[in-house]
RNA sequence: GCGGGAGUAACUCAGUUGGUAGAGUCACAGCCUUCCAAGCUGUUGGUCGCGGGUUCGAGUCCCGUCUCCCGCUCCA
């Protein structure tokens, strides 16, 4: 079958990370393992470059602390947030048509008949019969699926019941009693504490580095001195025991984000959110995304803790997909864990001399979706006097080498200053010196990995110490002092300046 | 988890009815080269994804499994 353009692009860029050193697959040699990919020497120099600019346009401010918590948090954590609670899904396949689904999903396309008939045959469980919902006597096709769903996550007779008595059929096929029995699916990875593998010493390996941040507010706020509103920012590690991983980068189990929670006065939450969803979007743009491969797009269905939430999309070869989730997740998060750790998470109104729980708008960005978002952003095929040319188009702060410093040929002393000049570089900057082949093959490596900047070095240079400095988007070339070089790529490697 | 496609050198790929694993690129060592790659010489590099089976003999046939890509499903 024919690969799409965007497949093979993809394919490319994949191919183009492995071989240069950007992204290898994780344990390869003993035949990978499932959506897990490691960062090779390029990759790494990238990445870092990605978290650096986002932890400075964070924490330059005036109003953002910097934070690294634990990965491994008390299991209450979690119980608190919510993610025992919802990131648990009973799920059932159909035995025929190897369809799956969501229990929660089952309901939506029947027939107000059919929810009749299981909300009877369900209340004679004595399942209903508890609810509220019977006594307003209607019962929804979302109530219904609520309350059979958070049955079954106790006890799946219930619904293997249903399945029996010809109530569930398949959505898919439409054929009865094929329905397997519940599964639950936790995203969340266990791990223990201890050499003792006991339910007991139980603990997760954080799905979200947010409640590092939500249990330190009051750390972090008593010892920097800081007054709401403010923030706090996190990158780290967090995992996720996705069922498929997908997209290379896109959806793996283990990915690295890019946190801030800001904290500010209930009533200033809305202001607050539109601040950051602007701020933030700009933010992107400044490392060079451009406006047409960006969106933003809000949620339709809100989760548990949002009052408003919405995703920064990039325009990836297989589609829009998120790098930046923006939302309002009012007093939930703090609320919870002043109830769960019975600690007061309350800050003082001097105002109006009240305490109050603080409202918190995030923003949580993907940064291993960013990296492969500016990857497949900067990879660009041109066709340059006949010949192809492969170009990663990276902003210069985020280029993994900043600079290659090229003998124009291999005498006459040019070396020599070559490498010199190299050494002086790579005290300040991440450089490459390179002699082997023509000039011309020199700088189409560089334009493969990305590098910005090539100085070459000429017969020129020997008479009056002037070298050429060529840009890898234009492929034009600058004649400067020697002595000058290092200033001058300094200055265009800077950290974009975020208004 | 289901369906489809793929897996042979670091990369892209050939490999005929089952009969001694190949090319180009890349890399490395030289030569050549005075500004936009694919000139010359040489070299390194392969458990043919992995494990079984059939066979005198398997990259090739059969079974299982892993990984990647696509589509479903999933993605509080």
């Amino acid at each position: 079958m024919a690969q799409s353009t965007e497949q093979q692009l993809l394919e490319k860029i994949v191919s183009l990370a492995k071989r240069r050193g950007f992204i290898f697959q994780s344990s390869e040699i003993y035949g990978g393992l499932n959506g897990c990919w490691d960062y090779g020497p390029l990759g790494v120099e990238m990445l870092r470059n990605l978290k650096d600019a986002w932890w400075r346009a964070m924490t330059t401010r005036h109003d953002i602390e910097g934070l690294d918590a634990s990965i491994l948090m008390h299991p209450r954590v979690w119980e608190a947030s919510g993610h025992i609670q919802n990131f648990s899904d009973p799920m059932v396949d159909c035995r025929e048509c190897k369809s799956r689904y969501r229990v929660d999903h089952l309901f939506g396309e029947m027939s107000e008949k059919r929810l009749k008939a299981i909300s009877k045959a369900a209340n004679v469980e004595g399942v209903l019969a508890k609810t509220i919902v019977m006594e307003s006597r209607d019962v929804t096709k979302e109530q219904l699926a609520e309350i059979i769903t958070a049955h079954t996550e106790k006890n799946s007779a219930l619904f293997e019941a249903l399945v029996q008595q010809e109530l569930i059929p398949c959505p898919n096929c439409g054929r009865v009693k094929t329905l397997t029995a519940p599964r639950n699916f936790n995203l969340m990875f266990e791990t223990y504490v201890g050499p003792v593998k006991d339910a007991a010493n139980a603990v997760y390996l954080r799905p979200e580095t947010a409640q590092g941040i939500f249990v330190n507010f009051l750390n972090v706020m008593q010892s920097s001195r800081q007054k709401v509103p403010f923030g706090i920012c996190q990158i780290g590690k967090a995992f996720r025991n996705e069922i498929n991983t997908k997209n290379f980068l896109f959806r793996t189990r283990e990915f690295e984000q890019m946190e801030m929670q800001f904290f500010c006065m209930p009533g200033s939450d809305e202001k607050f959110f539109e601040e950051w969803r602007e701020h933030r979007l700009n933010w992107w743009k400044s490392l060079g995304m451009p406006a047409d491969k960006l969106r933003y797009k809000p949620h339709e269905k809100l989760a548990h803790y949002a009052r408003a939430a919405g995703d920064i999309e990039f325009l990836f070869p297989f589609g829009f997909g998120e790098v930046e989730g923006i939302h309002n997740r009012t007093d939930f998060d703090l609320s919870r864990h002043q109830e769960f750790s019975g600690k007061s998470l309350q800050v003082h109104n001097e105002e109006t001399k009240e305490k109050y729980t603080p409202f918190v708008i995030e923003t949580s960005a993907g940064a291993s979706r960013g990296f492969m978002a500016f990857l497949c952003n900067g990879y660009e095929e041109e066709t340059v006097n006949g010949e192809q040319r492969t170009v990663l188009r990276l902003h210069p702060f985020l280029a993994p080498v900043k600079a290659a410093v090229l003998p124009l040929v291999n005498k006459d002393g040019m070396p020599e200053i070559a490498e010199k000049l190299e050494g002086d570089l790579r005290r300040s900057m991440k450089s490459f010196y390179d002699d082997s082949g023509a000039v011309g093959r020199r700088y189409r490596r560089q334009d493969e990995i990305g590098t910005p900047f090539c100085v070459t070095i000429d017969s020129d240079t020997l008479q009056d110490q002037t070298v050429t400095i060529r840009e890898r988007d234009s492929m034009q070339q600058v004649r400067i002092a020697l002595s000058q070089v290092k200033e001058y790529i300094q200055d265009r490697i800077a950290p974009p300046i975020l208004l």
